[in-house]
This record gives C-alpha cells, sequence and structure tokens, in this order.
DNA sequence: ATTAATATTTAGACAAATCTAAAAATTAAT
DNA sequence: ATTAATTTTTAGATTTGTCTAAATATTAAT
C-alpha cells in the first residue's frame, strides 16, 4: 500500500459510516481536497486490489480487506495521537497533522510496543476509540450534550468536531476531556446550555453542545 | 524536501566524511542501491536547489546548506533510534529500518519533544554521536579494540560496521555497548584477541576487533 | 600518445499520482 | 418525456523518481 492508497481507503472509511453505506466520488474530492478525476483514477486501482467494490458512477464501497485495512491505519493514527498527547505533550489540536504522517509508518512491531509502551489505550485524545490489534472496534457511550436535560450529569469523553478550530475553542475555555458536567437549564429560544463544568458556571451555545459527546452518570 | 532527496543527502553526507571531501556518482549509486543515472538525476536537482555543488564528472561536494540538512535528519533518525531501543524494547540491530522511515517525518516541534522526553541523549543505539539542534556533533573517543594492547581496558561504545548480521553476531556472544572489555593478549599469527568481556574470557577474529571502538579506561 | 577500461552523462521510456478540459451518464426539474 | 443541472468518467498532459541503452568523458594501461 502506497501512503496515497491508505489515505484514500481512510477517508472512505471515514465517509462511509464504517463500511455500511457506499460513497460518492464527489464526496471523497471534497474529503481529501482533490479533483474528482483523480479520484476516479485512484478508486479503479483500489478497486483492481480488491480494497473497494465499484460500479461506475455507482460510487464505492469498502470490502472486508478494505475496512481491516482502514481499520490498522486508523489504530496507528489514534496510537500516535496519543504518544504525542501523553508523552510529549502536544496539544490534542496539534496532534492530528503530525499522526497524519506517522500513520503511514510501516511496522507491526512498532505499533504493538508502542500500544504497549502506552498501556493499551482504548480511546485518543479526542475521545475517539482506538482499533484493536484484530480490528476489534470499542464503542463510545455516545451521548450528545444538545440532548442532555437540567440536573442530569456526566463526564466529557469525545469530541464530535475534532477541527482544530473548535478544539482551540475548548482549550480557551478550559473543557477538556475527563471534565466533569452537570446541565443546570436550557434556554428554550436558542438552546443554548447553561452548565456546570468542574463546578464552574458556563453558558454554550446550541452548537457547541452538539459536538460534545457525554458519557452520562445515572442519578 | 522529498523523501528521496533526504535519503540521497543522507548517503553523499556519510560517503563524504560529513562534507569533507566530495564523492563520485557510482559510490553514491552503490550506496542507494540504483543505477548511477539515476544518481545523475537527482544529483542534478540538488545541485539546483543549492544542496550540493555539482561540476559534471567530478562528483558532488555538499554545501553549507546540505551539510545542515543532512544533520537535521541524522539527528532524527538517530533521536528515533534511542526512543525504539530504550522505550520501546527494540533490539539494537531492529531500529535502523524503522528509524529510516521515521527520519522523514515532518515537525520541528515532534524532534524537540522527543529528544526532551528521551533526556537529551548524546549517542544512539549504535554509539554513533546525536546531532543537537544547532547541528554540533559531539566526538566519540573512538579507539578501535584492534588498537588497543594487552593489559589495557575500556568501555564499549559504538560500532564501526552497523550491520544486521554484525549486530546479531555481537548479541550472540553478549558484547553490548556498556560493556567493560580488558585486552588479555592478541596472537601474532592472526592478530586475533583474548578478551575479558564484563570478566568473561572470548576469543575474537581482528575482523571483529577493527568494527568496535572502545572509550579507553587509563590505567 | 594511443588504446583500452571505467565512470558518468544523455536520451528516451515508464509507473505513480496528480491536473484540466471535454465527453458521457445520472439525477432533478419542468 | 424532454430538457437542464449535476456528477462522474475519459483523454491527454505534467511532475517525480526511476530504469535501460547508447554516447561521451575520464582514467589507466600499454
Ligand atoms: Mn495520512
Ligand atoms: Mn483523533
Ligand atoms: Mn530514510
Ligand atoms: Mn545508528
Amino acid at each position: 500500500m502506497t501512503r496515497s492508497e491508505e489515505n484514500y481507503i481512510k477517508a472512505i472509511y471515514h465517509l462511509s459510516g464504517g463500511g455500511m453505506h457506499s460513497v460518492p466520488t464527489n464526496a471523497i474530492a471534497t474529503q481529501m481536497d482533490t479533483q474528482p478525476s483523480s479520484v476516479t483514477d485512484m478508486i479503479k486501482k483500489l478497486s483492481d486490489k480488491e480494497y473497494v467494490h465499484y460500479k461506475k458512477y455507482r460510487g464505492v464501497h469498502l470490502s472486508e480487506k478494505g475496512i481491516n485495512t482502514a481499520l490498522t491505519i486508523i489504530r496507528k493514527h489514534r496510537l500516535w495521537e496519543v504518544f504525542l498527547a501523553d508523552k510529549l505533550d502536544f496539544n490534542w489540536d496539534e496532534v492530528h497533522d503530525v499522526a497524519e504522517q506517522l500513520e503511514h509508518i510501516k511496522s507491526e512491531k512498532l505499533i504493538d510496543k508502542l500500544d504497549e509502551f502506552l498501556d493499551f489505550p482504548k480511546y485518543d485524545p479526542h475521545g475517539d476509540p482506538i482499533p484493536g490489534k484484530n480490528g476489534e472496534l470499542a464503542q463510545r457511550s455516545l451521548q450528545l450534550l444538545s440532548a442532555m436535560k437540567p440536573e442530569e450529569e456526566g463526564i466529557c469523553v469525545g469530541v464530535k468536531d475534532s477541527s482544530v478550530s473548535f478544539l482551540k475553542f475548548l482549550d480557551k475555555h478550559n473543557i477538556a476531556l475527563g471534565d466533569h458536567i452537570k446541565i443546570l437549564d436550557v434556554e428554550e429560544f436558542d438552546e443554548s446550555l447553561n452548565i456546570l463544568i468542574e463546578s464552574k458556571k458556563l453558558h454554550i451555545s446550541k452548537r457547541i453542545a452538539t459536538n460534545l459527546f457525554i458519557k452520562p452518570i445515572p442519578a
């Protein structure tokens, strides 16, 4: 697998909801910031190598082989993210770009040893689950903050939008993974929320709330 | 810099004794396992970008810029080697191939943080010095084992040949960096040596002795 | 000083990954 | 059911890094 093939496979995996549904050419082009014609070329190659099923004009669908390949790349990506954040003190908005390179390093031993060195983490710095050596994927108890009601409590376990701008926003307002959150009330007008983060009062927009995953604490 | 350009620069650096003398095309081709014509092509590109000085048929000479570039690549290579050996328990004959890939990861912050995480090591697992952030290179007190006389003692600090086969040989005979070595006697016939390694008697050929660097302990 | 051997460069080709512009298929709108 | 808009594919070109075969320059041998 070339680096480019790997990047395509990963993009298709994400766009297809983990290989569930098929993905149109243009969606891949947008995601990868390339021309649709380039995507068609690459799709043909991936199809020849049987990573995807492909019918002209009908989009692509990841094969079993393609899904497994995607999972090992994602595993590497997220393990490296943990390494950068936990061991090298990278900020969570800085890890992605470097992991985008590190995910292509070829050495099974390296990644297994790294996994062990990091103490077999289950989630990356954004709360995304890390696939296991055999592709098994822990499920996140994914409740969006926006779906919670007054008086409910939980722990912040992930972000839906992991763009640099959103992560920086969270840093600025001192919102981090692992934080304890309690809903005070919800404005009827714009669905913005008044919450307690680690016992500190904060007002956040609906937009923010729809991008934070919370693991609820039963009352 | 592309990955290929970086590999050429590094090869030229090593073949030229750190940029001291110039290097013929064929030497590079042999080292990189490519055709001389490919080397010529690449040399032209590197010359355009001013990493090397080049006169047709006269070989290449690294420029100041080229030397600095080589040193940062070597710095990355050796820091990653330390990481693999010290943190992930790689054997010293296993680190090179993976470092060959990791050295091309682009992120200044990554390498500075890694350096700090490893506690600013001065030497890689083969005893080669690690260039500093500004290219300064620690000198090894390089005395070859083959140059030592009976009764002299020292510490094994590096290998001249870092091929996998030689490193495996050393592992097999329990010779490692940091080991204490004392010369018992030298056979006049084949210049083979009887030595004490960590107080254990061992007989080694001249060939071996010319590939081990020793830091002498004054008697 | 020629000639022979060796080293190096040029010329032309190829695979990978991309692009632009044009053609074709699909889907949406009338 | 046509027509229009959109999506996707094809055709042909470009860049990077490589190769083989042939030409040229350098060095060594007579
Ligand atoms: Mn990537
Ligand atoms: Mn992530
Ligand atoms: Mn390399
Ligand atoms: Mn080394």
